[in-house]
DNA sequence: CCTATATATTCAAATATTATTATATTTTTA
DNA sequence: TAAAAATATAATAATATTTGAATATATAGG
């Protein structure tokens, strides 16, 4: 159960390029940070930033494996909502009925769907 | 289909607490800005501002009755991301297995999952 | 134990976001 | 047609995010 500010924190913390990026290859597997070096069009200190955000929120985590940091997915969520944003939709919702109620609207009414 | 910035731009125009609940208000019918007022507690313009950025995007958009003005979702991706964020997950994802690989990785061995 | 490799940290500058205050616009109603 | 209600816009100040540059840390290997 996450709070309003949870759920803004969480997807602010995704909310840039290289982090969705990032979390998108990681939904395929573990990778160390030269791995990411190599397809982020960004500065190592810029990848390791980037990195230690998501980790600080309990995004993902990693494990050494000599001197590299092998990062991978913990937070469950991430590859349903990638998932979303990746589906077209291609339709709108359907827009309200002519005339739906609001607390101070005149028409009476009610919404579709 | 939404490119990388778009993707990450939609995420970022939703996360805000703010915006979030304006957004949950609207998944269940049409809204005017003074039904926002009663349970948000930021000032009208405020509000204006949060719904203008909203529109800006192609989220939300709005249909007038007398001088109110009834917003209604069109995104609708909207419902969608808002129902994950509720969602509960309890579990983390599986740890990898034990020595996956990265690009540079010594160890050998497949990714669990 | 010295060096190279892989990665992280720190600080500062540039930029973007947010909230506040004051004011403007639009529409209805008296 | 003037006033009021509902909402928007603009300008600003405060704050947060992002990137870049320089430097630091840790580990493996010689």
């Amino acid at each position: 159960m996450r709070s309003l500010g949870q759920r803004a924190e969480l997807l602010r913390v995704i909310a840039h390029p290289a982090r969705i990026r990032i979390l998108e290859e990681l939904t395929k597997g573990v990778k160390c940070v030269s791995d990411f070096e190599e397809f982020l069009e960004i500065s190592q200190p810029n990848i390791s930033q980037h990195l230690s955000l998501l980790r600080n929120h309990g995004i993902i985590d990693y494990y050494m494996d000599g001197r590299l940091r092998c990062y991978f997915l913990v937070d469950p969520v991430i590859p349903d909502i990638l998932k979303l944003l990746e589906q077209d939709y291609s339709e709108s919702l359907p827009a309200p009925a002519c005339c739906p109620v609001t607390k101070k609207g005149k028409y009476p009414g009610e919404m579709r769907r």
